[in-house]
Parts: structure tokens; sequence; C-alpha cells
RNA sequence: GGCCCCAUCGUCUAUCGGUUAGGACAUCAGGUUUUCAUCCUGGUAAGGGGGGUUCGACUCCCCCUGGGGUCACCA
């Protein structure tokens, strides 16, 4: 079987998290079996329409290296469609889903409804007032033929609703096994909207269906409205394709991942300087371990394991801690080249490229988010005030560090400017000076570094004279010299 | 509240009847270092409760408890 997944999200105008992972296991799924992966608009809900969402959503696909094999992509600054089933924008399928609709209120299967939203609200309140289940109470499916057909003729604004039967249905979830749920617990879903629209239920089964689309991987949310769509699959005479829900990605608190409890777009992240790899990876995590045995692993060596059964049926939490350490183990396997040209967006003001780059190699260790550059690189360009205690190694006293300083400017003021091109040779110089001199490294380097960063913590004094060069390191240790007088 | 799903360290997970219940993040301690970071070593830390089934249950079954999801002309 030719094995096709689908990642459908709704144009918010972000990618969520949540959405990301859907996407990356519906990728991997279909990568690993050879199969075709298409991406798919649902932008029924004119409600919820925000230009320019599908533009972004492409391009946040894109950046991350999502590639489909069906569905719109951007060519030349336009929307285009790839592929052979489409259009795979849902609002430009309106006469599709109404097609399919009208078959299923001939067949008996569907009915009109013309109730008011104020009816329905006023309604679900009466119930709910009386602690019953908040459900469509019928009313339209007790009128006449002629009835429907005036109302209908006369151009009543109505809404084509499910006719739910009576039963229950089961249905296969690789993940959790089968599921019943009684058919009285579904409400007469619409199924197309007074506006011509198809509601996501109508919309995803006929997609779905013409679309070719053999597994259904989303998330658990899913879950409780599986029967409707089961139900409308056998009413079309449908093959029921494989299902997956996915558990939830979650808050600290453990309830649904959601805006008001942190980042939840992965534009955030992007933002927040997140690489694109660490992103992928940790939310590949929340689910399953390809090995167990690593945490880190390459996008191709989550398509090999990947497997639907071997995905976790409860719920994980999103614990940013570990996402920053992950990002940090990615900044680390970058060359520096891809380091620096990853971190120069974040910049504010300009850096010479010359000292950006050895900036880039000192700080590779040292941060777990690019963005941190733009702090760092401000504590190379300035430095706070500090006092003399600070300039005092703990094993030493005032007299000896103010010692060492004027020695060790004298060196460095007889150092050639080259050396301070190579953070080998600075090395070599100051530790040779140190051991030809009898000294210890701390009564040396701890109020050279402390001169030099202004911080009590810091790079080491070799990599900050790298750095600063040596006209700028020599100032600042004349000026440490300075506070003890 | 009805229905559905779920339940291993604080967190992500491994262990698909027999393990000293393993790894990772976080945390703590130690080492390396002039400091910090990196790195290395080690420690603390888990099978919600009660019944079964079995020679033997974290693992299978039932109940309870707890958590979550869902109940729209939103997806």
């Amino acid at each position: 079987m030719n094995i096709k997944t689908r990642f459908p999200p709704s144009p918010t105008g972000y990618l969520h998290v949540g959405s990301l992972r859907t996407a990356l296991y519906n990728y991997f799924y279909a990568k690993k079996h050879n199969g075709t992966f298409l991406l798919r608009i649902e932008d029924t809900d004119r409600e919820r329409y925000v230009a320019g969402a599908v533009e972004s959503l492409i391009g946040t696909l894109d950046r991350m290296k999502i590639d489909y094999d069906e569905g719109p992509v951007m060519k030349n600054g336009k929307i285009v469609e790839k592929g052979g089933n489409g259009p795979y924008a849902q609002s430009a399928r309106l006469e599709i889903y109404k097609k399919y609709a009208k078959q299923l209120v001939d067949s008996g299967y569907a009915y009109h409804c013309f109730c008011s939203k104020e009816r329905l609200s006023e309604l679900r309140e009466q119930q709910q007032e009386i602690k019953q289940t908040t459900k469509y109470d019928r009313a339209c499916l007790k009128l006449s033929s002629e009835e429907i057909k005036t109302k209908l003729e006369s151009g009543e604004s109505n809404v084509i609703r499910m006719k739910i039967p009576e039963g229950k249905t089961t249905f296969h979830d690789e993940i959790r096994g089968d599921i019943t749920i009684e058919n009285q617990e579904n409400d007469d879903q619409v199924l197309l909207k007074a506006d011509g629209f198809p509601t996501y239920h109508l919309a995803v089964v006929v997609d779905d269906h013409l679309m070719g689309v053999t597994h259904v991987i989303r998330g658990e949310e899913w879950i409780s409205s599986v029967p409707k769509h089961v139900m409308l699959y056998t009413w079309f005479g449908f093959p029921l394709p494989t299902f997956a829900h996915l558990p939830l990605i979650l808050n600290t608190d453990k309830s649904k991942l959601s805006k008001r409890q942190g980042d939840v777009a992965v534009e955030d992240y992007f933002a927040k300087g997140f690489l694109e790899e660490a992103l992928e990876n940790f939310v590949s995590l929340l689910g399953y371990n390809p090995t167990a045995d690593r945490e880190i692993y390459t996008r191709e060596e989550f398509i090999e394991h990947f497997e639907l059964t071997k995905i976790n049926k409860s719920g994980a939490v999103f614990d940013v801690n570990k996402l920053l350490w992950m990002n940090g183990q990615y900044i680390k396997m970058l060359s520096d080249e891809t380091f620096v040209a990853k971190v120069k967006p974040f910049l504010k003001g300009e850096v010479e490229d010359d000292i950006l780059r050895r900036i880039c190699v000192i700080e590779k260790t040292r941060i777990n988010l690019l963005s941190e550059i733009t702090t760092v690189i401000d504590s190379y360009q300035s430095i706070t005030n500090f006092s003399k205690e600070m300039l005092v190694w703990k094993k030493s006293d005032s007299e000896d560090a103010k010692l060492q300083l004027k020695n060790i400017f004298e060196f460095i003021s007889s150092l050639d400017d080259s050396v301070f091109n190579n953070l080998e040779l600075i090395e070599q110089a100051i530790a040779g000076y140190i051991k030809d001199n009898g000294l210890q490294n701390g009564n040396v380097l701890w109020p050279l570094r402390v001169s030099l960063s202004g911080a009590e913590r810091s790079p080491s004094p070799f990599e900050l004279l790298w750095v600063l060069q040596k006209q700028e390191s020599m100032k600042r240790i004349e000026h440490a010299i300075k506070i003890f007088t």
C-alpha cells in the first residue's frame, strides 16, 4: 500500500509547537514508508481569517525543512499548488463539500436545519440549566418535505446537520487500540454552515478520501469526534484510513499547552534564538524515543526508528529547561562560520566581522540561546565599574595584585601586535611569562582577567586579550592599576 | 456534570511477567580551571491506592483515586 499522510493546519498566523510535532510525525511516517506527505490548508472558518497566514505558515515549514509532496508552496512570492489532488485550500473546494453534503441529505443521513443561532444558544442554556447534555433537539427534523422545500426556495438561511443514528461506534487507534463511543454522545453535527463553508468534520473526511490519505495522525483532542468521521466514511462508502491520535503537549501544570502559559509558536522560539534542529529534536522526543540511549538524534534517525505503536499514550509536559540544554548542545555542534551567521540577525549594532568571529568562538560553549549574543557583546564593549577588592585573588593580597598588574602590563606592552591575532600564541606567551618568573597562575591571571572583563566571572584572560586586542587591553589594565592609587 | 483518554524519578523517557527499575534535563556533591562556562565523576529522586490472575507483577484484569481532553454554524 502506498502510504500517504497529511498535515492540515488552520492558518492562524503562527505554527503551534504541538502542530509542529504533528507535522513532524506525519512527515517521519511518510518518509519511513516511502510514502507521500501533503499540506492542506483548513481555512473554513472565515471569522478566523488572518491575512498572510498561509504565506507565513509555508515560510515556517520551509525554515523547519519540512517539505511536502503536495500542497501550496511559494513561488516568486506567490502561492502556487503542487500535486494532482488540489485545490489544497479548503476555501477553494466549497463546491465539492456542497455536493457531498447534498448527497447525504438525499440519502437521508443528513438534514437541513433552519434554526437560528439565537434559538440554538437559548436551547443550550436551557439544557445546561437542567444539567442535560447540550444537544440539538432535532426540531427541524420534524419539518415536512413541503415545508423544507418552501423554506429552501425562499432562500431561508440553513445548515446541513448529520442525523446521528442510534447505536455505538467503535474505531481502532494505532496508539490506543479500540475505542467505543455511544452514538448518543454525539450531537447532530453541522456539516455545512449557513455561509456555504463546511465544518471541519465534513471537510476532513471528504478531503482525506479524495486526496488519498491513508493515515490520519493528529492530536488527541480529536478522539471524541472520530465516531462522526467514521459515520461519514461509512455513509459515503469511503474506506477508513488508519487513525493515530498523538498525546497532547502540556503546560507545566499539565493542561493543554496554551499561549497564556508561555510561548507556543515556533516563530517565537526562533525569535528567542532557538535553532530549528534543536526544536525538531526536542519536540520529536515529546512522545517517543527512538533508541532510549541518548537524546540527540538526526532527522534520519527519527525517520528510521519511527513507529506509531511506539508513541506514548500520556501527555508530555513541555520543559523549556531541557530545550535550552538541547539548544546549547546544538550550538556547540555548529561550525564557527555557521554560528557566526546564525548569530548575526540578533546583533543590535555593528560588530567588526573578525571580532565577532572571535567572540563567537569563545561564547559557543557559554550560551544556550543565539539571542544571548547581544548581552555578551555588550560585556566586551563596555566594562562595569569594579572595586579594587575584586581585583585581588582569594589566595593573594592587594599589594601583590597591584604589582602583578604592573608587571603584566609591561610584559604585554612588549608583545608584538601579531601575537594578539592568535589565541594559542597569547596563551603561550602569558604562560611562559608566569613560568619564567616563577609565579602562580592565580596571582597573575585573576587580576588580569578582572581588569579586562570587569567581572568576577568571565572568559579567560587569554580569550579576552584575543578579542580586545593590545590597545584596548592595555587601556583596561592601566585603568585597573589606577584603582589602587 | 456526561462521555472518552491517560497514570514509572520534579520533567522527558526505557523496561512489552523474573532488572540492584536504566538514560537524559533539572538538582546536589566532587574533579579539571585564575573565575565562570564547557567537560568528567558520583549522589538524591519513580512504578497513586486497593483487589485479583500468576510460582512471580511496574508490566495482564477489575475497582477507586488523580490528571487531561471533549461536549460550537472553531479547527
